[in-house]
DNA sequence: GCCGTTTTCGGCCCGACTGTTTTCAGTCG
């Protein structure tokens, strides 16, 4: 059983017990569990196997019988009696938008709704209406969130569209009179692999202005709420867009607030409850009701004695302890990288020529680039033949001569994992490369054993250097293979093979649990755009927010060393 | 149900908006 599965079975307790009425401090136990088992990287099998379960965060002695049962017996006694208690289709009734626990709990009882379609069902033919307390705006409001729940086809968006989405909006803000600030908060600022919806925040004299000016942008399809200081819309795209609007003076702690997560933010409020301060997105209340306000992020941490926290960290994975203890990670930037060492030209499946990426990688200031086209069997994206491999050194050289000292131009090759374990090169054409990239396109959906054993034959070959998107997953559309991720990161560590953070919002992979891990393992990371086109070199963005998620420090990264470095270290690997 | 250089028991973040009511519970982030 998979932590993401063992996951959702907590959550869904969580959802259920609160149906029921349960104590609430017990039901946000089970969440925190379900978060941590999300967010821990490793497969929780091995945790288990170590009798180290209760050494998780949040995870005490019932909750870890209850993991261990799971994983004894693939079943759960609580949760099946749960379940014959309260129908397990009412955790889907919740994602509705409007109908929370309680009233989940009335149309159950008093109409005998156990899902999301016997809740629509009843909608329409106004029986919910007639319960007291509902009225037909909260009846015609809940059938309006069912449909917009069925229209939506994932529910979460990818980074790089979020990113794109925003940018706009945000820049439509700045230009309404009035306002001094705008920036995103939420899952953007924090570069999480996908986005529930966007969170924005104003700084601005005439909040309600702002808000009224927001709800009416064109691309704005319809109001979900709206006061004087938020307001919650749902785009045409059907994308769901939170704003909003404080005093300057407030800026600080709004976007705080606004960025979270909201597990960082409670631990946060918790440490400032202890020193007598009440935190909110107002600021900071003393006990006589005087207020503290802050203007700058830096001064909501600074009130509590702590350095700013990086919106990267703020997951509630122990950046609030590494901040008291001063032992927050000097996290890699964007600008810290020299080079790119993954990417592709027209010789494979890339859209440019080899000088129009060397161009723009000039234009971005960089050291060094790697062109890295596919290999031979990789038919379908073009790979290149041993001879065409040959005739492409040329060009590189070539175009070397003609961009001259500005950048330097290395020959590398994205070269396929065959099925059977080997490489698509021979060893003695790999040896004539700068720079050797493996990667699996193909058979990843072989038995956990058998990819495994594909990848540590591959990290064992001494003219392998680095591991590209490692499990081939691509977010939303195809899952990634099924790894043992502890004894690959073991090995890549042991033969100082680099993992790659593929850059691209479609892979982000590593992500940023395996990253976190495999750098805690002791591998040095690569952050790569695996560009097909100079406009892909703009992912690197969010590949340093995905190195940063795991607390990643430069020196770890291989391409924010200098040119000279690199070369060493490649020399001495052969 | 978890957790502890204030605690092994008694705490566990905080406010905005909505709808249906007449002062607030429920939902959401």
């Amino acid at each position: 059983m998979k932590n993401r599965e063992i996951a959702e079975i907590f959550e869904t307790i969580a959802d259920l017990l609160e149906i029921k009425g349960e104590a609430v401090y017990r039901i946000i136990a089970y969440r925190r569990a379900g978060e941590a088992l999300r967010s821990l990287g490793r497969d929780v099998k091995k945790v288990w196997e170590e009798g180290s379960l209760e050494a998780l965060p949040g995870v005490g002695k019932a909750i870890a019988a209850k993991i261990d049962e799971l994983l004894r017996t693939d079943r759960l006694e609580f949760y099946e009696k749960l379940t014959a208690e309260v129908p397990p289709g009412l955790a889907d009734v919740l994602k509705v938008g409007g109908v929370g626990p309680k009233k989940a709990a009335r149309f159950w009882e008093e109409l005998g709704i156990t899902a999301i379609d016997e809740l629509e069902q009843a909608a329409r033919k106004g029986k919910l209406h007639q319960l007291s307390g509902i009225g037909e705006r909260s009846e015609a409001r809940i059938l309006e969130n069912i449909l917009a729940l069925k229209r939506q086809h994932t529910g979460r968006i990818l980074l790089g569209e979020a990113w794109t989405t925003a940018q706009k909006l945000l820049s439509r803000l700045r230009e309404l009179k009035g306002v001094q600030r705008a920036e995103a908060g939420g899952s953007l600022r924090r570069m999480c692999e996908t986005i529930g919806d966007l969170d924005l925040l104003v700084g601005a004299e005439d909040t309600p202005l702002v808000i009224q000016a927001f709800v009416v942008f064109p691309e704005v399809d319809r109001i979900l709420g709206q006061g004087g200081t938020k307001a919650s819309v749902e785009l045409v795209d059907g994308l769901r867009v939170q704003l909003w609007a404080h005093p300057p003076e407030r800026f600080g702690s709004a976007l705080q607030y606004a960025t979270g997560s909201q597990g960082h933010n409670v631990r946060l409020r918790e440490v400032a409850q202890k020193v007598g301060l009440s935190l909110s997105e107002h600021g900071y209340q003393d006990q006589k009701g005087g207020m503290i306000f802050c203007p700058e992020e830096e001064e909501v941490y600074a009130v509590l004695g702590l350095p700013w926290i990086p919106p990267t960290l703020r997951e509630d994975r122990g950046e609030i302890k590494a901040a008291k203890d001063s032992e927050l990670p000097q996290l890699i930037e964007l600008e810290d990288l020299k080079g790119e060492l993954h990417t592709h030209s027209v010789w494979s499946d890339g859209r440019s020529s080899v000088i129009e990426m060397a161009e723009a990688a000039i234009e971005l200031g960089m050291e060094y680039l790697v062109i890295s086209d596919h290999s031979r069997s990789l038919t379908i994206a073009g790979g290149l033949s041993i001879k065409d491999l040959q005739s492409q050194r040329t060009e590189i050289k070539r175009v070397q001569k003609i961009i001259g000292k500005k950048l330097t131009l290395l020959q590398g090759c994205e070269v396929e994992i065959l099925a059977n374990g080997a490489l698509d090169y021979p060893d003695e054409v790999l040896q004539e490369l700068d720079i050797v990239i493996a990667s699996l396109h193909t058979s990843l959906r072989q038995p956990r054993e058998q990819v495994t054993e594909r990848l540590l034959r591959t990290i064992k070959n001494p003219h392998v250097d680095i591991i590209g998107h490692l499990t081939g997953r691509l977010i939303g559309k195809r899952d990634p293979a099924d790894l043992d991720i502890e004894a690959i990161l073991q090995a890549a560590a042991e033969h100082d093979v680099v993992l790659e953070i593929n850059s691209n919002p479609e892979r982000l992979d590593l992500k940023d649990t395996h990253a976190r891990l495999a750098l805690a393992s002791g591998c040095r990371l690569a952050i790569n755009t695996d560009a097909h086109h100079p406009d892909h070199f703009n992912f690197r963005r969010y590949g340093v927010g995905t190195a940063q998620r795991a607390w990643a420090e430069a020196p770890s990264i291989v391409n924010t060393w200098p040119l000279d470095r690199l070369q060493v270290w490649l020399k001495s690997r052969g």
